[in-house]
DNA sequence: ATAATGTTGTTAAAAATTTAACACAATTTA
DNA sequence: TAAATTGTGTTAAATTTTTAACAACATTAT
C-alpha cells in the first residue's frame, strides 16, 4: 500500500505522542519495540499504531517489531521538525514569558528569532538570549526576518488589529494562544490554538460528571 | 428524546466553545440567535450545534431561534461551572505563575487556593492573592482545605513522586502541563493534558504540509 | 385570520475513525 | 534445519461522528 495521502487530523495529533515516548525508550537505550507494547506504554490500540505509521510508510518489521531508532526518526521527518520555521512571540506578559522560556523551540522545528511587546518596562531584555522588541518595530522586522510563524500571547481585544498586520505581512501559520478566533476570520491561514480556557472548563465537566476515560 | 446519557468526548469539547461565544453575544445585548447564525459565527454545522445542544434538553424554540441568556446559563449548568472545586497547582515556575495569573479560575467552576513550590525563593509571596507555600506542607494543606484538583506545572521527572503523593492523598482530577502520562499509570483519575509541546509540533507538520482545514 | 416563512428536534444517511482479523514473513526455539 | 512463535501490513467489520433531510410547530407578514 506504501503512502495514504489524505491524512486525517486524528492521527496527525497522534504523532507527536508517539515522538515523544519513542524518545524515552531510545533514551532508555532500549532498541525495538514491537505495537503491542508500545500500545501498552501509550495507552492507544496496537492496531491503531500499526494502521497510523502505515499511512507513511512501512517502518517495522515482522517477527521483530519496530527498530525504535529508525521510527523516532522516521517520524521526525514525517513531523518535519528539522526544517527550522523563522518565529516571532507577541506579548511579553506571563504567559508569553513562560511559553517563550518553557518550550524549547529548536528541537520542534522553529527558531524564535524575537518576541514583541507594548509596554515599554519589558523592552530591551531578553529571554533565553531573545530579544524583546518594541511593538511598533513589528513590520520591519518581520521582513528582515523573514518571519513565517507567530506565535500570539495576547488579550483578546489586541489580536483582531495584531493578527490584521501579520497576515498584510504574509505570515499565515501561527499558534494562537488568545481568545479570538483566527480562522473564522482568515481562510488560508494554519492555526494551532490553544485554549487553555477550554481546557479547564472540559476538566470541570467531566469532574461534575465523573466521566474518566482518557 | 429529552435527554441523552452516554455524551461523547467530542461533543464535550465543544461545549466550552459555544459558552465562549454566547457570552460574547451576550455581551453585546443579542437577545437571540438561531443555530445558522450562530453556525457561521464559530465555524461549527447548525445541524452539529442542534444534535450538540440535544444532548442535554430542548433548549430551542421553532421559528424563533435560542434565547443567548437561556442557553448561556444552560450551559453554564451542563459545565458545572458554579460548583467550586478547591484546587492546588504546583511549580511556581514561569509556566505555573501564567497559569496561576491568567486564568480565571472563578468563573469557571475553580478555586485556587494554594500554590506549592519546592525553591524557597518564592515561597511566603503570593500570585493573584493566592500564597505560595513550600512543598513540604503539601500534604497537611490538601486535608485541611479539602482538595479535589490538582494543576501541575512541574517538570516531567518531578511528576511521577508527587503524583503519587497527590493519589495517596484522594486527589483524582488533574490538570496536567508536565510531560508525565497520569493516566497511564492511574486508572480512576480525571485527567486534562495540556501537552504544549505536541500541539506545536502538530502545528510543524501542518505547516511542512500545508494542512490548512480548522 | 391566513398564508408564508423560519427554525427547531429528530430521524436517517453518509463519512470518518477505530477495532478486529488474518495472511504472510521474519525471527526465535528446539 | 524444521517447527513454533512473533508481529507486521492490510483488508474487512464495527463503531462513532458528522451531515443532511424533514415533519412539526412558532413566528411574522399580509
Amino acid at each position: 500500500m506504501a503512502k495514504k495521502d489524505n491524512i486525517s487530523m486524528s492521527v496527525i495529533r497522534r504523532l507527536p505522542r508517539y515522538y515523544r515516548f519513542l524518545s524515552d525508550l531510545k533514551d532508555k537505550g532500549i532498541e525495538r519495540i514491537s505495537s503491542k507494547e508500545l500500545s501498552k506504554k501509550i495507552g492507544i490500540t496496537a492496531s491503531q499504531i500499526r494502521q497510523d505509521l502505515n499511512c507513511f510508510g512501512e517502518f517495522g518489521q515482522q517477527g521483530y517489531g519496530y527498530s525504535i531508532e529508525h521510527l523516532h526518526n522516521e517520524i521526525s521527518n514525517i513531523l518535519g521538525i528539522s526544517t527550522i520555521n523563522p518565529t516571532i512571540l507577541i506579548g511579553a506578559g506571563n504567559l508569553g514569558r513562560a511559553i517563550a522560556t518553557h518550550i524549547s523551540f529548536n528541537s520542534i522545528g522553529f527558531e524564535l528569532k524575537g518576541i514583541f511587546e507594548k509596554n515599554k518596562d519589558f523592552v530591551g531584555k531578553t529571554i533565553q538570549n531573545v530579544p524583546i522588541y518594541y511593538i511598533d518595530s513589528l513590520e520591519e522586522f518581520c521582513k528582515n526576518n523573514k518571519i513565517t510563524v507567530a506565535i500570539l500571547c495576547i488579550p483578546r481585544e489586541a489580536t483582531s488589529e495584531i493578527a490584521k498586520t501579520l497576515y498584510s505581512l504574509g505570515i499565515r501559520n501561527y499558534w494562537n494562544f488568545s481568545h479570538y478566533d483566527l480562522s473564522v476570520k482568515y481562510e488560508d491561514v494554519i492555526v494551532e490554538n490553544v485554549h487553555l480556557n477550554d481546557s479547564l472548563m472540559t476538566l470541570c465537566y467531566r469532574i461534575s460528571n465523573n466521566f474518566i476515560i482518557d
